[in-house]
DNA sequence: ATGGTATTATTGTCAGACAATCATACAATC
DNA sequence: GATTGTATGATTGTCTGACAATAATACCAT
């Protein structure tokens, strides 16, 4: 006649895998860790080894931890590439449109060239120049792909050097989803930009250390290729 | 003598999500649909149940299917809190400082304020009035709690008025942490606002349609309370 | 010490079992 | 006839045991 009032309604794995995040993020600093084994887990924790291995299913998905078959399981960190898939499939299935992608990726451009203009150093003004050079050159050599690339590592650098952690994971991961579509328009149709001239025009701003000016140029910039975007389909 | 060139690397339970993923993201638009049992699937993927049962657990983390004990599995549609936690596991656990959150928050803010003044409706600049008030009243009346209260469902409001789901779902997930720091702050400082003057500085922008006033208003009302969170730890 | 080999531990997958839970059909009641 | 309670079957949740594939380790020969 047990009352058992069963305030744990959730399943065993997802137990098991709480437990196991809460230690894991206890633990943070010493990573790359080795977990016990699955039989050790299975009876520490008083249940069968499937639900162990479930609740490895739900940590490995979330990115904490990684798996080796017939090696043990490791602490691991969680991806920018992870966040990344999870806007895709949100994207993919919720009512969010391409312009939104498009709108928060600007909101979080504008922001990192802004910082970025304040934390400028001479190195990363030195790369941003080899980039949009490079960028230049392959568009009079024709060659779409290779512009293309030099493009986005262009966006991602300025986001780096913002120095702010946290927006680079957020530009990287809304600029995924950005970049596929940009491929498949890229295909389909004809593109155009201004020659690398935005972006010089940035790094000017940002070597002479005005961030109001460099989040206006990336902001012409940005409406501007907003074009090539039009007409793909998510 | 087989070759078995084994193209595919990944795991058996990995495989059979992915085959259910594309099956399922295929099949959007009639969603609520019951999956075949466990034993069916395994059957037909010519695998065990443990197999199935893993690739469910991977699909259950990402939203996409939801199990209820003793019935069978359904097709479900990730949640915005799916993403959220997802950040905020990534913010725990990587070297992002709260500094980092404040200028990604403002970073968004900025950019839904400035749509919020293009696409304002009557309703929604009632419901901000609303709030401002109600803020200015808690404040007076000297209840911090209820004070804090409307002053996150202010700034949320302005982030739903953007009518863009993502700047809303990302605004939501970088307030969360902010939102517990300010709390933690709270009990330690003293608190120092503008007795919701600059809420109103900002919904008179937004009824006047100036994008560019109502995102310096925010700015000048975000940096200001920054100072709340000085010497509040992540 | 170094490199190759054998042993051992661990994971990946399978099969079968049973209790707990849910869905459904059916009977009973108003 | 609609609703409620019950019985039955199906399904999930968990456990156990097993074996092959793989990685880590210890051991041995050079």
């Amino acid at each position: 006649m047990s009352i058992d009032y069963r305030l744990d309604r959730k399943s065993l794995p997802e137990a098991v895998a709480e437990k196991l995040e809460t230690m894991i993020l206890s633990d943070r600093g010493r990573l790359t860790q080795r977990l016990p084994s699955e039989q050790a887990m299975a009876a520490s924790f008083g249940v069968s080894r499937s639900v162990v291995r479930e609740a490895l299913v739900l940590l490995r998905a979330r990115g904490l931890v990684s798996q080796k078959s017939g090696a043990c399981s490791y602490i691991s960190s969680p991806t920018p590439e992870n966040l990344a898939q999870a806007i895709r499939r949100m994207v993919t299935l919720s009512d969010i449109t391409p312009q939104d992608l498009f709108e928060v990726r600007v909101a979080l451009e504008t922001a990192a060239v802004r910082l970025a203009a304040e934390n400028a150093d001479a190195a990363g003004l030195a790369r941003l120049e080899r980039l949009a050079e490079a960028m230049a050159e392959a568009e009079t050599a024709g060659d779409r792909e290779r512009r293309t690339e030099y493009d986005i590592e262009f966006h991602g650098a300025i986001a780096a050097m913002s120095g702010n952690l946290l927006l680079k994971l957020f530009f990287d991961s809304v600029a995924a989803p950005l970049r596929e579509m940009l491929k498949r328009a890229l295909e389909a149709n004809e593109f155009e930009d201004g020659g690398g001239y935005y972006h010089r025009q940035v790094v000017e701003a940002l070597r002479a250390g005005e961030p109001e000016r460099a989040e206006e140029e990336i902001r012409l910039h940005l409406a501007r290729s907003m074009r090539n975007y039009e007409g793909a389909a998510l």
